[in-house]
DNA sequence: AAAGTTAGTGTAATTGATACACTTAGTCAA
DNA sequence: TTGACTAAGTGTATCAATTACACTAACTTT
């Protein structure tokens, strides 16, 4: 950064792409973070991401995070909005780091925040074969990140909430089986807030993207929940922009 | 652009913001676009945009694009996509003119897409001052644009409609004083239907985001309007996510 | 003064949102 | 086996929002 204010048009920046990850395991939403490797073993973690390469396009290079970290390809997958202050990359910390690991450290990195879905139980983080460390957290368990991305994280669990609001998002996110409390605690995990019981069922199952199973919980101490699956014809068509959730 | 698939990360992308920049006349909803000079007549027109520079932020860029067009600072601007395709640029016409233009004209070219909204009547395009020949066209009438830039276009619109529905872009878009057809009818061109009269003026007044002037029409040959203005207070003070238009 | 044009207004029916409490079906421990 | 515990599952009444719909008023022009 040459920290001189100039008119000069970029050159040579890099540009990447960083993807916040969202898992659902029952009860807490997730986020995947990736773990510095020994060497760094001291820096704040950070969100899966990585330069985008020559001939590839930025959901490409997005999907390929996705597909190096899971092992999963056709996840759900969407930009929400390009990062490039200047100073992006400015804490020291961070910056030592991109001295040891790029080729050209000084050159300005412009981002491409992206968010994805996917099931906590399809993902085994971190298989050997990988060299990235990525382990769910917790969204509200999340300490500081390199570089921007806890304002990265921040945008891309506002864009989750956007998008909740007028699509139905369960079905990336649970298992195909689950309860109608599952689902009313992913909906509360992604508001933040608490929804009512009764109403929430309604709507829902107004809805029709619902199917009811004959199948229950089993060994619960409690009366055991009937299971539902999404109805998958009803889901891919449901209207953009009904299901607005307030409460 | 190489023609070959490769690993390599992609060191020497320009990175540019392209503005499509919405205005109203009264009538159409309009946007502002950018006629080629002289030397390369022929080719299409584009959406004013431009590299980002050094210790520019992205939103700097867009503002800065903004000013010089219009010479009008504050104005409504809202990222809305990064476009990075690498073939972004591969129409020949277009490439010839990256070429007699740019000091690296095989670069990949990733760009912002901004969104803007100002008053028809605040700008006057093309001050002899400025370079470039900015031209109002009404949306319905805007032909081929070059590069990917009718996709952009498209996109922002998208991205107009969206935002309609949960803030009223009323404000920017229309004079101080305006009457309630006009302000349906900057609806109707956004959102591309026709509203109901009784409903729409209801729904807005109850709003409380209007206050009625002592002021008519004068000189129109049937029943004279009455003028409105936006309360400024309540107009900024307007909740995220109400007035969400279907009809 | 008649024709032409848009402004401005009200209501009834339907749908959606909200707030709220009890019974049921299962497990577990005494 | 019975009582304690837990979450599932259900209905209703009130209020707010949405929709569909048609006539009179005010002004200009001829």
């Amino acid at each position: 950064m040459s920290g001189q204010i100039t008119n000069k048009p970029l050159v040579n920046p890099h540009v990447s792409v960083d993807c916040v990850i969202f898992g659902f395991d029952g009860k807490d939403l997730q986020v995947l973070i990736i773990a510095r490797d020994e060497k760094f073993k001291d820096l704040a973690p950070s969100l899966p991401g990585d330069l985008i390469r020559e001939d590839e396009d930025l959901d490409e290079a997005a999907n390929r995070v996705l597909f190096e970290l899971t092992g999963i390809k056709d996840i759900f997958l969407e930009q929400f909005r390009a990062f490039g202050a200047p100073d992006r990359i400015s804490n020291p910390a961070d910056a030592e780091w991109v001295r040891a690991v790029r080729s050209e450290p000084d050159a300005r990195v412009i981002t491409i925040g992206y968010f994805a879905l996917v099931r906590t139980d399809y993902v085994h983080p971190s298989p050997s074969s990988f060299a990235k460390k990525a382990v769910w957290v917790p969204i509200k368990e999340v300490g500081t990140l390199a570089f921007d991305h806890n304002r990265i994280l921040q945008e891309g669990r506002k864009a989750l909430r956007k998008k909740l609001q007028s699509r139905p998002l369960g079905m990336v996110l649970l298992p195909k089986k689950f309860t109608l409390r599952a689902l009313q605690e992913l909906y509360e995990a992604i508001l933040g807030k608490t929804l009512d019981k009764r109403n929430f069922r309604r709507k829902i199952l107004k809805s029709g993207i619902l199917e009811p199973l004959e199948i229950k919980e089993k060994g619960v101490p409690y009366k055991p929940a009937r299971y539902y699956q999404f109805n998958k014809v009803a889901y891919e068509n449901f209207p953009e922009n009904e299901f607005y959730f307030v409460n």
